[in-house]
DNA sequence: TTTAGTGTACTATAATACATAACACACCTA
DNA sequence: TAGGTGTGTTATGTATTATAGTACACTAAA
């Protein structure tokens, strides 16, 4: 598990996403346990809190489930959910982005604006080697 | 000039941001006025002080000048310099993705992460229609 | 039973970051 | 002079994030 503490992401957010990243690439399988959080507060270096905060957040979603006294563990159906409300989000994009259409606005003004504000948030412009727009 | 109030980025980085855009696109040229903080205050319903704080961002990187009690105007080689800090951003990318490839780490996985960072920021994961992540 | 490791809950605090409000001042143009 | 520019200052409010510290209940294992 690694996380960016120079980030702006949050580090409960980096946390809920490594998880959810290790769900889809099987490195977390259902009903296994995911680590502590006291020990990963260790391996981190980071407050249990925050580690608490990711995994109540995680548990909201139906990703994994908690026996007390013992741990925590991935859910049965956490690959199947994690695939499913991704692919939610990107039939939200694909409708929003036929709504633009019909206002008038250009595909490429649309994949320009979204790439624009992915390069905002972070620290690598999309942008070719002649300085163009993407 | 549009911007989002919801967004997770700051108003005034989100005013660089598209001020910057403006002079890649020739919406804003060399020694043409960009609008005053007042003007753009009232246009975004935005605090004066966070314009002041884009635009003086915008002027240390050298984009833009101020004429004293004219108004503030696009520097000569503003597109040029532009281009220019977007190209050692981009080589600062390929240097690092050099010194990860000769640590072991696999193409592959440098993108998935960098996709995920970005994913992270917004709403709208890198993953295909299946689930995938990209 | 005891011990150690789990999750959970709560309060308080610190540290930032962001944005606004409300000024005052200097400068230039018309 | 009037009105528009930029500049600078101080104070305030708010939200978010992260930490510190503590306490409690549960379970597994020695």
């Amino acid at each position: 598990m690694l996380i960016d503490k120079q980030s702006r992401i949050p580090l409960y957010e980096q946390v809920i996403s490594q998880v959810e990243r290790g769900i889809l690439t099987g490195e977390f399988r259902a009903d296994e346990q995911i680590p502590s959080v006291r020990q990963l507060s260790i391996e981190l270096s980071v407050n249990p809190n925050t580690l608490q905060k990711a995994y109540t957040e995680l548990e909201r979603r139906g990703l994994c489930y908690t026996v007390p006294g013992n741990g925590r563990f991935v859910s049965k159906d956490a690959e199947q959910k994690l695939r499913s409300m991704r692919r939610d989000l990107i039939e939200k994009v694909v409708q929003l982005a036929r709504e633009l259409k019909l206002s008038g606005i250009g595909e490429d003004e649309i994949i320009k604006a979204v790439k624009n504000a992915y390069s905002e948030g972070g620290e690598a412009p999309a942008i070719n080697k002649e300085g163009e727009l993407l």
